[in-house]
DNA sequence: TCAACGATTCCT
DNA sequence: GGAATCGTTGAT
């Protein structure tokens, strides 16, 4: 069943971040169905966290849609080329986020490797914040901001990973980020080998 | 208006 | 190790 609302509304965004690994993400893009596990993800703070687009009340007309009450979409464009998809936490006003940057294919295997331009299913199909969501059809434009509990784009309800489960590290490419560059909030499932990097 | 840069990926 | 590539951002 899909994840209701108060799954995202919930105030800690790293406990939700470490929640989501085990959750299927499901996108209806074309009318190509395609679903994929998250693997990998990241814990972004609206405050106190140098490494979030919206750190510092940091309001443009990109990160806006971090603001808004938790379960929808924030997705942009990374160096001219990749978008990346977040699932945006909290109440209204807190810019929490979580960025998905790894995931395991389950359905619509076909079209993702249509999507990526591969003949062959392996890692590089969708194990990277933006390839994978090349691989699920999720576009800037298409996607900023569309709810979770839509027809489009939403995530299934799964058990809740063991701590033994998950590896904790530092987030990828936020070195910028001076003292938060070291918080601990990337978490990954052991084990698994549809991971960005170890 | 303009220049710099980035929560990356892929090729050499 | 370095290029690709362009929307967002903050400063002119």
């Amino acid at each position: 069943m899909k994840l209701q609302k108060s799954f995202y509304l919930r105030e800690n965004v790293v406990q939700v971040a470490k929640e989501v690994l085990g959750k299927t993400v499901h996108t209806c893009v074309n009318g190509y169905h395609t679903s994929a596990i998250i693997t990998e993800v990241e814990a972004y703070s609206g405050r106190n966290d140098k490494a979030c687009h919206a750190n510092n009340g940091m309001r443009t007309k990109r990160t806006e849609i971090m603001y808004a009450r938790g379960g929808v979409a924030y997705v942009y464009l990374c160096y001219g080329i990749h978008h990346l998809f977040n699932i945006v936490t909290n109440g209204r006003n807190k810019a929490d986020a979580v960025l998905v940057r790894a995931v395991q294919p389950v359905e619509g295997i076909e079209t993702m490797m249509k999507r990526r331009q591969k003949v062959e299913v392996d890692k590089s199909l969708c194990s990277g914040p933006g390839t994978l969501s090349q691989a699920l059809g999720i576009h800037t434009r298409e996607h900023y901001g569309l709810s979770l509990l839509s027809e489009h784009i939403w995530l299934e309800d799964a058990p809740c990973l063991k701590e033994h489960e998950i590896v904790t590290s530092t987030r990828v490419g936020v070195d910028y980020a001076e003292e938060d560059a070291l918080k601990p909030w990337r978490f990954y499932i052991k084990d698994n080998p549809w991971i960005s990097r170890k």
